[in-house]
DNA sequence: GTCTATACGATGATAGAC
DNA sequence: GTCTATCATCGTATAGAC
């Protein structure tokens, strides 16, 4: 493969990525595709079949980099509270939102399996490791042991992306930053082991 | 006022309404909206502007129909823990989500602030009236009285609208059910009075 | 591999008849 | 108030030269 090749596949790739963020399925244009990647027309539909190829090539992107960010927060040495603590309040540009969950907007993308598939492998792997944090906390009685860490999981993951919805209503990261306390304070009210 | 002319700006209504809900701001166009509606062209311009006027109409529709609903319950003379539980498992149609949480993934609508505002107001609105009832749980010993109630309150909302976008990426209620259920679950655990 | 030219339906709106 | 005709622009893609 030639070098230059390359690098306007990733273009293509990383552009779609970041207007799919921004603006979903419908609202990403292969025009403005093109104008954020600098490349032609010729070239993005000689490296793509079309539109639905590069938006699942931008997806799985996307997949890539989340899961490696969840991957990295609970594969650390902490205790349970720690490791669900750190991933809620790690970094976020809380406006723009999630680049994964906000493909659940887009009826085109949720209506197909192939496009459907990377965002709930996504959301599979920050489920497993949720379950496992709050296993474990649940043992080490950092939280109710009468708990459903399923549950709870699936709790701690919707605060995110409902919080991000919440945020973007006010213009403010505010909602998302009380809603992320809100969860954590819960999580630790729990405990039978507390004050 | 003409009894046809209300009829067909009713349906204009509604059809932009039902759109925007599966469809959002972009994904909606005015023939859609005729088609659904059963108007015409000339009817559809003749009582809107245009496509930001109607989609303005539609969202006050729904914000009003969200906030009568909120109300309901929330008025009802009913414990904490029941009020927030209640408005929890209502019935909801989970894989179609919320008429009014669905725009804030429109970039359209919440980069303009007449668009944006009867999504901010009906969260208003469902916050406040969470305040209010984990304030009370709070003094009635149903929740922990360590709580804060806005954040808390921010908690419930996002894992309302987080819940829909994780029940939408695996086509089914579930993670909605389990999210919600997590939280109540939370509330309770959290009570200095508990078992 | 990348470019330009071309095509065609859909989008969002206007004009004027009735 | 509603209808049909018309319009400029955009979205999505193909063709063929280089």
């Amino acid at each position: 493969m030639a070098r230059s090749s390359a690098q306007a596949r990733e273009r293509l790739i990383e552009g779609t990525r970041q207007l799919l963020w921004d603006r979903g399925y419908v609202g990403t244009s292969p025009t403005a595709i093109l104008e954020r990647s600098g490349v032609g027309q010729g070239s993005m539909y000689h490296h793509f079949d079309g539109k639905p190829a590069l938006v699942l090539a931008a997806e799985e992107r996307s997949a890539e980099l989340m899961q490696a960010q969840i991957r990295e927060v609970f594969t650390a040495e902490m205790s349970a509270t720690e490791k669900i603590s750190t991933y809620l309040l790690r970094e976020r540009d809380v406006l723009r939102g999630c680049s994964v969950g906000r493909l659940t907007s887009d009826p085109e993308v949720m209506a197909n399996d192939a496009l459907r598939t990377p965002v709930r492998q996504t959301f599979a792997v920050l489920h497993g490791y949720l379950v496992e944090a709050i296993i474990e906390g649940c043992a080490s009685g950092e939280f109710d042991p009468g708990l459903d860490a399923h549950e709870v999981a699936s709790t701690v993951a919707a605060v995110i992306q409902g919080g991000y919805a919440l945020a973007r209503a006010e213009q403010s990261a505010e909602p998302f930053d009380q809603a992320i306390s809100g969860a954590i304070a819960l999580l630790r009210a729990s405990s039978p082991l507390r004050g």
